[in-house]
DNA sequence: TTGACTTAGTTTGATCTCGAACTATTAATG
DNA sequence: CATTAATAGTTCGAGATCAAACTAAGTCAA
């Protein structure tokens, strides 16, 4: 097998099938209905903090726009987030979690804790490969016209 | 910020930020209406080699057997792949490059060396993360009820 | 103020994804 | 054998994703 790829593209082939199977993992554990990608966006309120607009939403997750319109749609209509105009600019709307939204982020965190632990468990360098992940994301972050 | 996480969730998250952005370079470069998912099966079929069945590919990338009949169909409409019933198994099909599906493949990635190379470039460690990142895998792909 | 331009968010329609139910074929059991 | 169970793949319907086009609101220049 002639195979042109380089350590980078073998890394990144690793990381999509690690992405596919953590996510099954967590999907397991949400409640019925909500998608992997609502938890997510859950997560990014609850630890980067709250009251960033749509649009601010759409580029950190570098998704679409309207995507980001059904995604808030869901996780409102849960009450898990509320949606406020944003009083400075009657476009802009800004994101809040809800008390319910909060738990239930740290619920589905708790849950996560045993078969996370169990995974990392036995497996050395981990400590080592989070920092250099960190520096792949933000060049990444940094280039994403390439 | 409270972070409940521990070094693995941190990996998770950053595995899964860069497997989004990594994911919008390679569909970049794909032609007109091709998905990632579906070149993701061309680069399986060969790298790992073909002749495996539509339940092989499913399991292989842990998808349910409807998406990768959509996925097989899709490749197939376009001459990339043909599928052939297995000779000792009429209920099996059997899944095989096209030459021009083995070219389409080589060619996007021929596309892909020089924005993965140059992403490759100044950062230290990518070598040692990979084998790091295969274990987790591993270890995952054998777990995969947890 | 007016008009052109920009930005924020939604609507629409097309495609991908996937659980549930289905058909066809093979295997197992009596 | 005949019957039942298991396996392979598809169809169907519902939700997620997202490009293109749209509405509403703000900005800027003349």
């Amino acid at each position: 097998m002639n195979d042109p790829r380089t350590t980078l593209f073998r890394i990144f082939n690793e990381i999509g099938i690690i992405t596919q199977l953590g996510t099954a993992v967590l999907a397991r554990r949400l409640p019925d209905g909500l998608h992997p990608s609502q938890f997510n966006l859950l997560g990014n309120l609850a630890r980067l903090g709250d009251g960033k607009t749509p649009a601010d939403l759409a580029r950190a997750f570098q998704v679409p726009k309207p995507s980001m319109t059904n995604t808030l749609m869901q996780l409102e209509k849960r009450g898990l987030i509320t949606m406020h105009i944003h009083p400075d600019d009657m476009r802009k709307k800004q994101i809040f979690l809800t008390d319910a939204g909060r738990t239930l982020y740290l619920e589905v965190i708790a849950e996560m804790q045993e078969p996370i632990s169990q995974l990392a468990d036995g497996i050395e360098g981990l400590e080592e490969i989070l920092p250099i992940l960190q520096r792949l994301r933000q060049k990444m972050d940094n280039n994403r016209d390439i």
